[in-house]
DNA sequence: CCAGTATACTTGTCTGACGATTTGGCGACG
DNA sequence: CGTCGCCAAATCGTCAGACAAGTATACTGG
């Protein structure tokens, strides 16, 4: 029942909606990894055509939100163990650079301290979703306080992989939200200090506890439905 | 499993083929800086359809190598100096986490050397493509052999606006050859003898100098045209 | 000479269509 | 009975043509 895609708010155009809510989907974990998004079926679903679906399904899969071939449906991806890895390893390139830039002028970007607070706000209540988005807030905050387009273009990028990561283990979150925003809070710090050693050494220890979260419920997962 | 069994040498599809073509013009500086690309002189020149020469100028414009915004034609877009420090701060970013990651497991890339010789080889003539596609392919390489996907794909987006800035230049160049041969050796030697310090150090010397070619050379430019 | 409008150009999107490729099932053969 | 090859369906790649909407430019009037 969506009616009329008369909402001409926010994006410009009907392909920015069309891939905005797509990506939406996506990263919040509506679409399973694993499920096929044919061009047609998206058409279909938002009353667009053909080639405005397929844009934005090649859109998709230039972030790395969609796996396909040539002649092959997309699909959701499911990150495994090793492109975890990866992932984080690219991410803690950039963000390392960037907290290391903050902190050489002690600049504290105050858009990264109010996510802080907004995922304080979550942590009580069981807003997953909310806790997600304030983590990525924090992080993209961070990198886009430094000022350079091209950074924030690839942290956008990366962010949108571990977006999509974090939203499919949604259902089985086991550590406590807290510990996350201890760990923001120390970053922010050392950057407040002007220590560059510090801040990146703060985000490293922070990217690797993250990192380790994911990998071990992608194991639990995985043992899980072995078990069947 | 997944490699494909086909070495299709020729771009597999039609958009490929054209994406490839009209992407090595522009970094040829073949189309100048500041020209227009209407998706019907695409169309035109290589008779293919509209719609295909607007995806190809889409995929040309998200990797920087065109400007363009709604209802308006794409142009080459020229670098001003804050655009190339931003440009080579995250070129550093990126190539710094690779050279050390190299120098800790004392990887020298195979690429590489193999690059420094072609490099080495156009030095004598005056084969200034050549330059630049042998000085593009050992950062390649280097980044490449680090085996990261994503690190790989950042780094090849940004190579793409340096390949262009450089080629706008290539009438002008001024530099002997010879000087980034050298720093690029430091660079694989520090790598070679496991010392990630040093290589990152090498590494920040050789970018900054070459920041330095291309700044001088933007400056020398406009004075030039102001002159007129 | 400046301003405002009108026209031409370009892009955004849609409809519809055809060829090419992959996929999955079905029957034939060993 | 199992494996292989072939055919049909599904899906994608590309094209053509068209209309609407926005932008830039030129022209006209003050």
């Amino acid at each position: 029942m969506d009616g009329q895609p008369s909402f001409s708010l926010g994006p410009s155009s009907l392909t920015e909606a069309l891939y905005e809510s797509v990506r939406k989907r996506i990263v919040n974990g509506e679409i399973a990894p694993g499920e096929k998004l044919t061009e047609i079926r998206i058409a279909g679903e938002y009353s667009v055509a053909r080639p405005t679906a397929k844009a934005c399904l090649e859109r998709l899969t230039a972030l790395g939100l969609l796996r396909r071939t040539t002649h092959k449906t997309a699909v959701v991806p499911k990150l495994d163990e090793s492109e975890i890895r990866d992932l984080y390893f690219s991410r803690e390139t950039v963000e390392r650079a960037a907290v290391a830039a903050l902190a050489r002028t002690a600049t504290v970007p105050p858009d990264a301290v109010r996510a802080q607070a907004a995922m304080k706000a979550a942590a009580g209540d069981m807003a997953f979703a909310s806790q997600v988005e304030a983590d990525i807030a924090f992080h993209s905050a961070l990198v886009a306080a430094v000022g350079s387009r091209r950074l924030s273009r690839m942290h956008e990028v990366i962010l949108g992989e571990v977006h999509l990561t974090m939203g499919q283990f949604q259902a089985h979150r086991t550590t406590h939200p807290m510990n996350v925003v201890h760990e923001h809070d120390d970053i922010l710090k050392a950057i407040g200090d002007g220590d560059p050693e510090r801040a990146q050494q703060r985000l490293t220890h922070h990217l690797d506890q993250a990192q380790g979260r994911l990998v071990s419920q992608l194991r639990r997962e995985q043992t899980e439905e072995a078990r069947t």
